[in-house]
DNA sequence: TATGAATGAGCCTTCATTCAT
DNA sequence: GATGAATGAAGGCTCATTCAT
């Protein structure tokens, strides 16, 4: 028999605090997945950094590995470009002169990539490797063929961009350096020097980009 | 996994596995823990790879930790960049035409991060971020620094590339995108194809760098 | 585990499921208990059975330890033997012919004891040895001294069936077999087979038995 | 807890008393599991027993479902009867009395069923009804079957025992009852009471079967 | 009456590590 | 060098229970 009898006063706690557990709890565990990876992060580290015992996490979630779909439905996937883009008014773009539409673009994207969940959410999909890389370039490569490559080759008609190369090639030349720089400089554990010094290798790859793609109508002859 | 696989010597005397069981404890960690991460993977599991008892690794390393330490020393930092340029001729180098020398360097570069254990220990590095992107970049600055520039810089006082971007610049131009095609389809886990689509643009960057950067004496006027 | 299972009865209004929640946690308690044993059966599994939620038992019992005693005061004691008896008439009994009374009485006993709950209410007793086998020979033991001795002396007296036993002990001797019969074929996880074997077993051994105890007067010279 | 109480065997230098961890282990496990159920004991409970932590356990056992098969393999199945009659000499059996034969057979079957481990197992195998009741009753069919009929058919045959019965009955007339006192009253948990209880009722038993089934020849003529 | 969220205890298991052999 | 047995710590998860709603 011995059905467990226990004389200490178990449950709930008569008052606390509410403004929805699930969410702190996701909020933590991407935080200490990004830093210690998953392997290396306890629910008892998630339960604490939220204020809750582990086992209340089993009231919101199946268990550990319930969280990281959780968290990509939440964080992810980063499609912080194509994002940016479509927000942007798609007859104006056109319209515009290049440089002004690249840099505005690309000031729009660095500042949502610096955002410190796209920055927790990065570093966790380069750790745990996540289809990592892939997902990372995804984006990329669905901005180029959907969205800006008819553009980039309106510009390439109106004789702003030169027209030597593909515009799916210039709009990778253009991506990826700054790609590598969020990387490497605007993870999750960037050090602030190391995001100042990012911005600042992004700028200079910007104005590289452009020197090198536009068609300097004003200078020629 | 098949961490032991290797070129099948036939018509060898086998019981030669032997071979310094210490090396072979550094292989079997560093293919796991580039795969699960290092608190991912259990001394069990190394142990397991090797074919020995966990209690036998004490016998050659001081615990888990010493273990990272010694993969560092055995198959980092990967200088692969410098090494390979190093062990070009100084001289010849400055002699050769940018186009023959910057695609043979390109080429044995990536033959090098193509190597197995180049691609375990940069999968290593990214999961755990040991300085994981610093890392990376550090081998590209100290070439760009050290090695590269004044060749560059001789390259352009001749007239065969040009001069309107600081050497550093343009270095860093034909580097980076080639670091990011390294983290995003060559990694340890990185299928045949992404390896494949990977050479691929590794290619079209060449092109389109050298078709930027060189100035074409037999086509100007 | 389907418990709540039942011919779903077409056309008739739903929501009369309700049917006293109280006893269909006992009925789905039962039924797990006597699978699983009580410490291998969580609220959860009852409740789920049910189709509620855990909270909600504690509407109705203490607590898991509340359950047992009202098991108990559901479904047992099992003195199947007793309330037989005492439900036919027992003028009648001794006036009828010994072999008449015993087959119809053993007939019935052996209905009653495979009625689901019976068998339900046996496993869990041997499962749990709730003073289990005492339990299950107490019925007889009762029925021995206080029902079926005198009417066993009168049999006697009236020269049906062999004096040279005491009648408690023709008695157990009667009860006994089909006792065991019972505890290893008609258990709550007993198959078809099984039970039919029980069946056959428990006619033969009261074939058996009354061609011991009863004196044939007929065959008698 | 006496877990290693067994007979003492005199005449034997006891050596270690250490005795392979691994038996310690699973004496403690088949003593707590009878009396607590398997669901209901803790791999923590049986290492305290021992003597050892939890996770000492695992040194021997792949984990807590690995113990049920090897408690098996240690101390079941529990063929006493058969164990005990091939013990004998068959030929020896034939020329005796039945009653003789009878009485010492029952006398020896009793006492290993009353053997600590014997107690142990059976308690275990009506609570946990791994083909419980099942696995008791076939050392009794085979016994039936293979080694007591063919001897009971010879007495038979010679006038010793009555031949109006078939023999699988008369022989399971004669263990049926056993197997019941033993079930309730030779498990793990029952008193000095009981145990005593249950020889007498045995004794009782065999009394009543051998003046039935036997043919009194003094008496005759 | 019933639910959802929470708790503290406890369970099974794995881990890194030690040590005698 | 290597193994087997052991340990203490920790990890993921379940459980009975409580309480506000």
């Amino acid at each position: 028999m011995e059905i467990n009898k226990r004389p200490t006063r178990l449950g709930r706690p008569p008052k606390h605090e509410d403004r929805n557990t699930r969410e702190r709890i996701l909020d933590a565990a991407i935080e200490l997945f990004a830093r210690q990876g998953i392997a290396g992060t306890s629910l008892r580290q998630i339960a604490q950094a939220v204020g809750i015992k582990e086992s209340a996490i089993y009231a919101h979630f199946e268990g550990k590995e319930a969280l990281c779909p959780a968290i990509f439905a939440r964080f992810g996937p980063p499609a912080a470009v194509v994002d940016e883009l479509l927000a942007s008014d798609s007859s104006t773009i056109a319209r515009s002169r290049p440089e002004v539409v690249l840099r505005d673009m690309a000031q729009r994207v660095i500042a949502r990539w610096n955002e410190p969940q796209a920055r927790l959410f990065l570093s966790l999909l380069l750790r745990e490797g996540m289809g990592g890389s892939e997902a990372l370039m995804r984006p990329a490569k669905q901005l180029v063929l959907d969205l800006l490559t008819p553009i980039v080759r309106q510009w390439m008609e109106q004789g702003l961009i030169r027209k030597d190369f593909p515009p799916e090639l210039l709009i990778w030349e253009f991506l990826a350096p700054l790609t590598l720089i969020r990387i490497s400089y605007w993870h999750a554990q960037a050090t602030e020097e190391e995001v100042e010094l990012g911005y600042r290798l992004a700028e200079r790859h910007i104005d590289y980009f452009l020197r090198i793609a536009l068609i300097d109508k004003t200078s020629n002859v």
